[in-house]
DNA sequence: ATTTATATCTTTTTT
DNA sequence: AGATATAAAT
């Protein structure tokens, strides 16, 4: 007890202490609000609360599992029992025990965004509407923004201010499509991610004795990163701790990132007015940053109307003064971050893994990772494709899926077919037509092909249908990993992989292999009570990018989209590409015009940063392969100059045009203008030659450099390894060539040649 | 049904 | 630059 109050301040305290009623803790940037939460609930265990009736609701499964080892490091093995995760995954588990009371099969399957994404394009069609209209994503955001706000598909079609919305965007029919979509969800015994949560609620209103029996399990109630709750989180957690009232919300108005996939900073004002007696602490104290960085983060967070009054102060160090790195290129600006990050190594002796580039977009990441490669620094991406998204892996999930729920449409569509047993796209289809004309599932369908479809079809479908009653009896019989092994053989896709020599199909064979293991490892984890396929595809569908496990003893530089980065910290931050339209984003300033959430974005981004901040921005960057000029942030301007530093830049800046006509830009920035000195002239530096081999780095073969790339060249691409130069063709004005390129398997591939490596 | 050539589009962030 | 959709050829 005294131990679990040792080292925290007041508030802090206060925050532990409070255990009886309502209690919302404002934790500001740093301010060890983790610490709280972990020390609250092993203060509520040490009180003599069971953690059965613990729940703690986090924003990923990762800071699940690194709470739940810090509490039992503190009171030991019992912590296992406490309810913690995400949402999603707290209340798949409790659906998948009550799914039959809505109607759904215990087996439910979930449908990640692919799957929606590819339901909605079917109903699109079968509709017959224009998907020039109605863009695919529109309409899933459409759909689910109304499932987070408890929409149903019939009360969307009443609400005159939905309807109205949609035919002002020229775009009528979206209730029928949700109608549609959600008709088919269900028939297919499928969830979508929204569904976890909006289901949750209809089983919650709908059957009050189970509602009440998880309010009498769950004594205390925990949310954390509150301001990224949405209404139907909202909803479930107020329904959850209604009769005792122990709810604990943690959360940061600041660092509220999520509006975009409905979370609501309201929800932090509606939780005053549910709560009468609600009892607020303020966590203000920082303790990861440096006073500059807590200053210059004030600075930007300060330009934001919206929030709640709040005060983040540190007693740390004052620190380095915070950097500004001005690149002609996206290319130099990895070349500017990759060196500086080389010498900040050097210099402090520090590790890597001391070190994060954060970025807006994913296809940030590029140029960031060819310049590191070339300092043979170690790095490390966080999201964009995760191992769960890649083909090969979702094909042998959906061989699982289907074998479990054999109403599961979309895993249907992508094994019908995989590996190719003549059953084309048309057949799909008219299966999945008549099955739904009909009114019967798919697998009833395909029971009944030879009523509908020729007989070569009839005989192939009938081999499917035996296959995937062979894999439910093997499911029946075997354990998860033996299972999943007989079904990766007998489906033909192991073989279908293995066949494929090239380096991709290599690596994909690889891929499914460790998907194999990561069976095997579920189904030997002896914490686990549920083992089933039918346990792992739910754990596994939920799985996010973030919550990839920490390598450990391996030290690499992170990289990461800001959003991926809430909740962590690195001593040093890179965040690149500070220009207008990227950060803050065109698309936030035309579609949404919350500039404030983008601000709010730079501020979590500025928050991450312990002892040094780099701010960092290109004059010309990439975009869809043609380079294009930039202009930095807005938000750069805002910042406080009294906590930069003058921007250092490269010799190479000195020598381009597009440098002196930029820079004029500046002229009414003093920041920029300490900058406009002269240098001395130096050769500009070559581009430098990839270690010891005697690759040139793609750098030297610019696109209108196509006079140095020849028919019969050796070279290398990164993806499609080596290869000969077999046909070049230049289409005039884009600039661009097309290369054919012929491997060592015979297999031609058509390439452009930017990122070819001639071998000397 | 399947493969191959050509056209078009991409434009945020993620559970 | 690269993915994906569409059209055309096999």
């Amino acid at each position: 007890m005294e131990n679990l109050l040792a080292g925290l301040n007041e508030p802090q305290k206060e925050a532990v202490l409070h255990t009886e009623g309502p209690l919302m803790i404002i934790a500001g940037a740093g301010s060890g609000k983790t610490k709280v939460l972990t020390h609250r609930i092993a203060h509520l265990m040490s009180k003599g609360v069971d953690s059965f009736n613990i729940l703690s609701l986090t924003f990923t499964n990762k800071a699940a599992k690194e709470m739940r080892m810090r509490i039992e490091k503190v009171v030991g093995t019992d912590a296992r029992n406490l309810w913690m995760g995400t949402f999603h995954s707290v209340f798949a588990r409790i659906l998948r025990s009550e799914a039959d009371k809505i109607g759904y099969p215990t087996s439910f399957t979930v449908y990640d965004t692919d799957d929606s994404k590819s339901l909605i394009k079917s109903i699109l069609s079968e509709l017959q509407l224009d998907d020039k209209v109605y863009k695919v994503n529109s309409v899933l955001s459409r759909i689910s923004s109304a499932k987070n706000r408890l929409i149903s598909p019939n009360e969307y079609a009443q609400n005159p201010i939905l309807l109205t919305d949609d035919e002002a965007s020229m775009k009528p029919k979206i209730h029928e499509i949700y109608k549609k979509y959600a008709d088919r969800c269900f028939k297919a015994g499928c969830m979508d991610f929204d569904d976890l949560l909006f289901q949750t609620c209809k089983l919650f209103s709908l059957f009050p004795d189970v509602l009440n029996k998880y309010q009498r399990k769950f004594h205390y109630v925990m949310v954390d990163e509150y301001q990224d709750t949405n209404y139907v989180q909202y909803m479930i957690t107020k329904m959850l701790s209604h009769e005792r009232k122990n709810i604990c919300v943690v959360g940061d108005d600041a660092q509220s990132i999520y509006a975009f996939r409905g979370a609501d900073i309201s929800n932090i004002f509606n939780f005053e007015k549910d709560y009468p007696n609600l009892h607020i602490v303020k966590l203000e104290q920082n303790y990861r940053s440096t006073q500059n960085i807590v200053k210059i983060a004030n600075s930007v967070i300060k330009h934001n109307k919206e929030q709640l009054r709040k005060d983040v102060w540190t007693s740390n160090e004052e620190g380095n003064l915070i950097e500004l790195v001005k690149a002609t290129s996206d290319n130099e600006e990895g070349r500017l971050v990759a060196q500086s990050i080389f010498e900040e190594k050097n210099h402090n002796q520090q590790k890597s893994s001391d070190f994060c580039i954060l970025y807006r977009t994913n296809a940030q990441s590029r140029s960031m990772e060819e310049a590191l490669r070339r300092l043979s620094i170690p790095y490390k991406i966080i999201g964009g494709l995760s191992f769960y998204q890649r083909k090969e892996i979702k094909d042998m999930i959906a061989y699982l899926r289907y074998t479990v729920n054999h109403s599961d449409e979309e895993a249907f569509k992508r094994i019908i077919n995989y590996p190719k047993r003549g059953i084309g796209e048309t057949s799909a289809t008219k299966i999945v037509v008549t099955a739904v004309d009909n009114n019967v599932t798919i697998w009833d369908a395909m029971l009944n092909v030879s009523s509908f479809m020729p007989g070569r079809v009839t005989v192939a479908v009938n081999e499917f249908v035996d296959l995937v009653r062979g894999f439910e009896l093997v499911i029946a019989s075997k354990d998860a990993f033996e299972a999943a092994k007989q079904i990766a053989k007998e489906s033909g896709i192991l073989k279908d992989l293995y066949d494929d020599k090239t380096v991709e199909g290599l690596a994909r064979y690889q891929n499914l292999q460790e998907l194999l293991n990561a069976i095997k490892e579920f189904s030997e984890d002896t914490e686990k009570e549920d083992r089933s396929i039918s346990a792992f595809l739910q754990e596994v569908s939920l799985i996010s990018t973030a919550d990839t496990k920490d390598a450990n003893g391996t030290d690499y530089v992170t990289m990461m989209t800001i959003h991926m980065a809430k909740g962590l910290e690195f001593k040093n931050v890179y965040i690149v590409g500070m220009e207008e339209n990227l950060f803050p984003s065109q698309m936030m300033l035309q579609s949404r015009a919350d500039l404030e959430e983008e601000r709010r974005l730079f501020y979590v981004a500025v928050t991450r940063a312990e002892k040094k901040l780099t701010l960092s921005y290109a004059l010309q960057r990439y975009k869809f392969g043609r380079l294009e000029n930039c202009e930095p942030s807005r938000f750069l301007q805002e910042l406080d100059a009294r906590f930069l530093k003058a921007p250092k830049k490269s010799n190479q800046d000195m020598f381009s045009d597009d440098f002196m006509t930029a820079t004029s830009k500046f002229g009414g920035n003093n920041l920029m203008k300490q900058n406009s000195v002269n240098f001395p002239k130096k050769e500009a530096p070559k581009s430098q030659v990839v270690t010891t081999t005697n690759h040139v780095a793609s750098e030297s073969f610019k696109p209108s450099d196509t006079s140095k790339l020849e028919v019969g060249m050796k070279v290398e691409h990164p993806k499609f390894g080596f290869g000969n130069v077999l046909k070049i063709e230049t289409n005039g004005s884009e600039r661009k060539a097309t290369i054919f390129f012929q491997k060592a398997d015979e297999k031609t591939l058509l390439l452009s040649f930017a990122k070819l490596m001639i071998i000397e």
